[in-house]
DNA sequence: CAGTTAATAACAAATGCTTTCGTAATTTTC
DNA sequence: GAAAATTACGAAAGCATTTGTTATTAACTG
């Protein structure tokens, strides 16, 4: 049997040319030990006697030896990815968000995958899929409806996933987020308390199913129901953007509706809401009431400061980070009430006139 | 020789519990071919007969096969992972850069690893230490100014990488970027044409070495030296916050300068001055003009419009994706000139009074 | 119809690391 | 001082792919 064709083909698939080179091999072959040596001076120091380990230590120094993470995952069946879909990182909201939860898996040892939906659950679907197939271990989504086709992907992979934004209370592991229809309904209460009767809603675009605008819309409607009062003609739908806030509005007064107050399911809604009263040369809040939904940075420097809900997104994406890399590490895990929103009360908001 | 217990030890190490497992030989087993042929009709299906193709597809529909990207990763030696650092993505400028740079690398089959380093060069060399270690086989860095252990790090490593937000001429593959120094002297030529003379400057922390307001401030300097007028006294440091800029216009003022225009080394920052002019009951534009830097979505909308350079990130994020794909892949590489910024005049400046 | 060629698929090696098992060396125990 | 226990390290298997080489079959040629 002719096996001397064994060391014929060394290194001859090198796809990236001035890539790192040495190996664990190399290593252990420099400091005079075997490979398994190496690998426990990396990974349990404990057990390698001091003067092995600086050996050993040295030839990775002088070798700039780096671990090929691939083999290792493949090896322990850990890629340590945990793949991101958000709807858009141009809204601060979930930028921050994001920025909390890669801050806290990294604190685990673990990296985020990003990706964005642009509020569109098929696309949303995509993304999972394609992150799923690049090796995330776990997934992080926000809200909680979504497509058929990721339903499926996501029970038959058995890949683990978190979702923000939304709190499912039958669901008190999976589901981190607060209750987006309640912190509505207590801003409508807010508004009528102070009098207000005639109240609009400008909400994101519901159309895309976007869970968290749908509950928000939601909310209106159930407070507006619970005090005697008309909501359905009184929704505007738009684009979370300022000009979306603007033609939203529009549309209320095109309808020769006469609102007092006004309800934006995003504070960029609400800036733009803003906008289109101070061009109409409409007072806030003395002939109209407005408040955002988000507390973004921005929301209290405009003037006049803004009302609004103030979202718990940098202690979410904490909890979130937390919850997946626990649940991917098998560990046990303590359920998770719901976040708390709060209403900030700034200065366009007040009683309406007489 | 006793080889009998080659068998014992099978699927021991499974760190993941509900992890997909379906493997190319489950597949191959299934359709009764060997790995290598599973492997051809998801890599190169032409040249497996279609009659094959077909029941190996079968087979895989029916196991709800996913690749192991690990193993894919470690034969190929191409991760198609490509590690990002920015300073912050709660500046929209970023998130846009990066959501831009993400979707040009999903376009292509490859992922962003997202890190953030808060302006740090010492994080900025952690993260990127870190993102290297897990894989990443090329690197995204925001400037050119940099720690010196990442600066050994990229050498000895040999991984790609490309710089944004900066152009530096003498390395036109590897940054990508425009001339933030001219863009800051042209906008101070603008307000000099306008009649301004006092001429103050706020600008972004650079004891952090940050060389995008390293080179802001001295496009600020070099113009006003060249129009003879002071500079030194009127430049004051802060936060790209909206707090950041009130506290940097205070501080001007407690000088007891009496500046007639500022240029802003970001829109947050200008957006504070304004809200400090507010304060002091100073006009905008009549008493003081603003520019800003950055062309942020808010700049449009607030009151008045703020005047500000508009910065081609989207443009940029793709460019930078192109880039580190096209290195990473080996492919032959034209070189890119710089980008250019654009002078968005709105209602913030104005001639001087008298 | 034998012989060459082309097309497919199987075999098996190789990727870089971790980890089990075994053993040699050292320490502890009675 | 011998037996037992402990410690430290090496050999080699195995993770799930891809791919160069070889074997098989089918097609084609003169």
């Amino acid at each position: 049997m002719g096996d001397q064709q064994v060391e014929r083909r060394r290194r001859s698939t090198k796809t990236n040319p001035a890539q790192n080179n040495a190996t664990v091999n190399d290593v252990a072959k420099l400091a005079g030990v075997s490979t398994a040596t190496v690998s426990r001076t990396l990974n349990s120091p404990d057990v390698v006697r001091p003067e092995v380990r600086e050996r050993v230590t040295m030839a990775i120094q002088k070798l700039g030896y780096i671990p090929n993470d691939s083999a290792r995952a493949l090896r322990q069946n850990q890629t340590r990815l945990i793949g991101v879909v958000v709807p858009t990182l141009s809204y601060a909201l979930y930028a921050d968000f994001f920025a909390s939860l890669q801050k806290t898996l990294a604190e685990k040892g673990f990296f985020a995958l990003l990706t964005t939906s642009e509020y569109d659950l098929q696309s949303e679907a995509e993304q999972a899929a394609k992150l799923i197939r690049q090796g995330a271990q776990g997934l992080v989504l926000v809200g909680r409806l979504r497509d058929k086709q990721l339903s499926r992907l996501l029970a038959t992979s058995g890949v683990p996933y978190v979702t923000a934004y939304v709190f499912d209370p039958t669901d008190t592991i999976g589901s981190i987020g607060f209750d987006n229809a309640r912190a509505v309904s207590e801003v409508v209460n807010y508004l009528v308390s102070l009098g207000h009767r005639k109240i609009a809603m400008l909400t994101g675009l519901t159309t895309n199913r976007n869970d968290r605008a749908l509950a928000r819309v939601q909310g209106y409607v159930t407070a507006m129901n619970a005090h005697q009062l008309p909501s359905d003609e009184w929704i505007a739908q738009a684009p979370y953007t300022i000009i979306g806030g603007r033609t939203a509005l529009q549309e209320i007064f095109d309808k020769s509706l006469q609102p007092t107050a006004i309800v934006c399911g995003s504070d960029m809604l609400a800036i733009g809401a803003l906008q289109e009263c101070k061009a109409r040369n409409i007072q806030v809040p003395q002939d109209i009431s407005i408040v955002g939904f988000d507390d973004l940075e921005i929301a209290a420097h405009i003037e006049p400061p803004l009302t609004t809900v103030s979202v718990p997104s940098v202690s979410m994406g904490k909890a979130v980070g937390e919850r997946i890399v626990e649940i991917c590490l098998g560990l046990t895990i303590p359920s998770t009430p719901a976040f708390e929103t709060s209403l900030i009360v700034r200065k366009t908001t007040a009683a309406p006139r007489d």
